[in-house]
DNA sequence: ATTTTACTTGACTATATAGTCAATTTTATG
DNA sequence: CATAAAATTGACTATATAGTCAAGTAAAAT
């Protein structure tokens, strides 16, 4: 097993705090004192707060998209899939939503290099969605732009949880959303 | 014409700069530099920054919004009506997004009473929408729950936005949304 | 006119914050 | 083991920030 090293940990901490408290909500001490550091080492692998969030974004953050939705590409009804892994909520955090919304909504009209991030990631999470389409009966056009809509909607649910404090409307959305889009049929499993 | 107090000062150059900044990064400073005014005034009108924000939510974002959708209650085609709100953009700031998403996104988790007020404003949202659907064929369950996907999808479009830093996304998103909602046919108009 | 109330001024405090840096310790490398 | 390189320590600086307050000014009430 891999050693954790002094830049995992900051990545680490810099990831969960700036999740729940932003990233102008987060000081430099915040995350030295979660990943038990000491201002020198942040300095010493890092130019400053915004690199520690590029890589926030680039390592952790993208990394943590793949792993969830990798399995897309080859499984055998995938819009299936997304469903549920989009209602499989275990791991939800309606109260802080989505690490990566909060970031564009905080970040994006601030700062260009960290849009530029956010955007990949964002263009990422659409091509997944476009994947999850695959086996249905639409044109390429029309794929991409429902998924665009769809990645659009389940961001908007989140956000619906949010102004909530509450993952039911989250639920109630995805469920709507999965009734409007044209779905080809499936045979049942089982 | 009614004359404009100092307290609408401050209220207007807050809105503006949490608008435009987020809350954390909008000072008190920031403020009365735009406004013009002192220290004191602020303090002598409100008890400190976060009452400020909540006299922006409950009285300025919660009037524009108002304003923004009153009509839908009394026009004939209320949903065609929504669509050309939704796609006139002269006045949608794609870079900035939406204020009340926003503040949702910032402070929600963070303050308990700021989270209620925005809860009410996203409330009012929602049943604006909802009026939006009274001509069509549905259950009030289903316009219920179909209202608050679109606003969903709404909010996620102008997240698309800001994180391409481009309306394009935006356009096209409300664009499909509208394409799939079952569209009870008007009598075209002209 | 005089008094009282409402509002305004701007200097001041206390604290938080991003970032620096010389000295020290730990970890490779020959 | 000796030396060089990398990593770590924590005190320090400069600045920004929310909020206080005593004194002054304008507006209203009597």
């Amino acid at each position: 097993m891999k050693k954790i090293t002094t830049r995992d940990k900051i990545i680490n901490s810099a990831h969960k705090l700036f999740y729940e408290k932003g990233f102008n909500g987060t000081s430099i001490d915040d995350i030295l004192k979660d990943a038990g550091l000491n201002k020198g080492s942040l300095y010493h692998l890092f130019q400053g707060k915004k690199e520690v969030l590029l890589a926030v974004i680039e390592e952790r953050i993208a990394y943590n998209l793949e792993q969830k939705y990798k399995d897309i590409a080859t499984v055998e009804n995938p819009l299936r899939f997304l469903k549920q892994k989009l209602l499989t909520t275990d791991t939800f955090d309606f109260k802080h939503g989505c690490a990566l919304n909060n970031l564009v909504q905080e970040m994006s009209p601030v700062d260009e290099d960290i849009a530029k991030a956010l955007w990949q990631v964002y263009n990422a999470l659409e091509d997944y969605y476009f994947l999850a389409l695959r086996e249905e009966n639409m044109s390429e056009y029309e794929k991409k732009s429902v998924a665009k809509m769809m990645v659009a909607t389940v961001e908007g649910a989140i956000m619906a949880a949010k102004a909530a404090q509450d993952k039911e409307p989250y639920l109630q959305i995805v469920e709507q959303l999965f009734c409007l889009i044209p779905m080809h049929p499936h045979k049942k499993k089982g």
